[in-house]
DNA sequence: TATTAATTGATAAATATTATCATATTGAAA
DNA sequence: TTTCAATATGATAATATTTATCAATTAATA
C-alpha cells in the first residue's frame, strides 16, 4: 500500500505523495517525470511541477522508487526499487521490466579495486510493434 | 588511426574532428560533451560548443563512439563503439570499462516478443579512492 | 583552381532539472 | 481538539544541457 510506502519512509503523507505513488503502481511504461505530471493533473489540478520533482527525488532518495538513466532525453522512473532489469526498445524507446536472477561474477582482476555492490542489465531489442511497422518497409 | 575512423564514416577530415577524437583516444574517464570542449579549447581556441555536439552526435550516428546514459545529468561518451560493460562508482561517478563475454540467455518466454540485438551491464560499486575517504569518516 | 556540398561557429531556442522561498499542511504534543 | 514546529507544496526564477538555425567557411573532387 502506498500510504505505508511513504510512512515507513519516515515522509509525511500528502496527498500529492499518494497521487504520484498512485499514477506509479501497476504503471509498466517507466515515466518521466513530465508524464507524471500531465497525468495527475488532470485529476488532481493544484499539484504543481516542482512537487513532482520533489516527491520522485526524495522517494528515491528513501529507496521507494528507481530513477532510471536509460533514456538519454530524460530521467525515468520505476515503481518497482528492487533490483531488476530492463528491455529497452531500440526504435519507440519503450522500457520494460524483466526479471533474471543472473550471478554475474567478476575476476578480481577486472574489479580494478571497486567493491561491486550490483549490477543493472540493458538489453537492447525491437519491440513487436516496431517490427510489425519495419517489415512493411524497406530500410 | 582516428583518420581513417573518420573517413571510413564516410565524413570530411576536419581539425575539430581530429582533434575530439584525439582527445577522445585513450581517454578512459568517459568525458561528457563540455569536458570535452573544455579540454580542447586549451589547444584549440577557436572550436566551438556546437562543433562538439554536432561532431559527436555524427560519430555516433555512424557508430565511431558510443553515447552513455549513465549519469543522470549529462550524455558521456566513449570513444570504444565495440561492445563492452561498465563499472561506476556511486560516490564520484566513474566510470571504467569491464570486458568480459557474459552469455546472457533470455528465455523466450520473457522476451515479450522482443528482437533482443544486444545488452549493456552496468556494475555499481565504490571505487578504491572514495572507500579509502569513506574510511576516515563515520557514515 | 573552381565548384559544391558538407561543416563550422555564433547564437538563439528548446528542454529538463534544480533552487528559492512564501504559504500551506501534516503529525505530534499539549 | 487545538497548537505548534517541522515539513511539504506551489509559483517562479535560475541553471544546465542539448538542439536548432543559418551565414560564413572549408574540404574534397573535378
Amino acid at each position: 500500500m502506498d500510504r505505508q510506502k511513504i510512512k515507513e519512509a519516515g515522509l509525511k503523507l500528502t496527498p500529492q505523495r499518494l497521487a504520484i505513488l498512485d499514477y506509479l503502481r501497476d504503471n509498466l511504461e517507466h515515466p518521466s517525470a513530465e508524464d507524471i505530471y500531465k497525468a495527475i493533473l488532470e485529476r488532481f489540478p493544484t499539484m504543481s511541477f516542482a512537487t513532482v520533482y520533489n516527491t520522485l527525488e526524495t522517494l528515491r532518495e528513501k529507496g521507494a522508487i528507481q530513477e532510471l538513466t536509460i533514456d538519454p532525453q530524460k530521467k525515468r522512473f520505476d515503481p518497482n526499487p528492487r533490483p531488476h532489469h530492463h528491455l529497452i526498445c531500440n526504435r519507440c524507446k519503450k522500457i520494460l521490466d524483466i526479471h533474471i536472477d543472473y550471478q554475474l561474477h567478476v575476476p578480481e582482476e577486472k574489479k580494478n579495486g571497486f567493491e561491486i555492490v550490483g549490477n543493472h542489465i540493458e538489453f537492447y531489442g525491437i519491440c513487436p510493434g516496431c517490427r510489425l511497422k519495419m517489415s512493411g518497409m524497406q530500410s
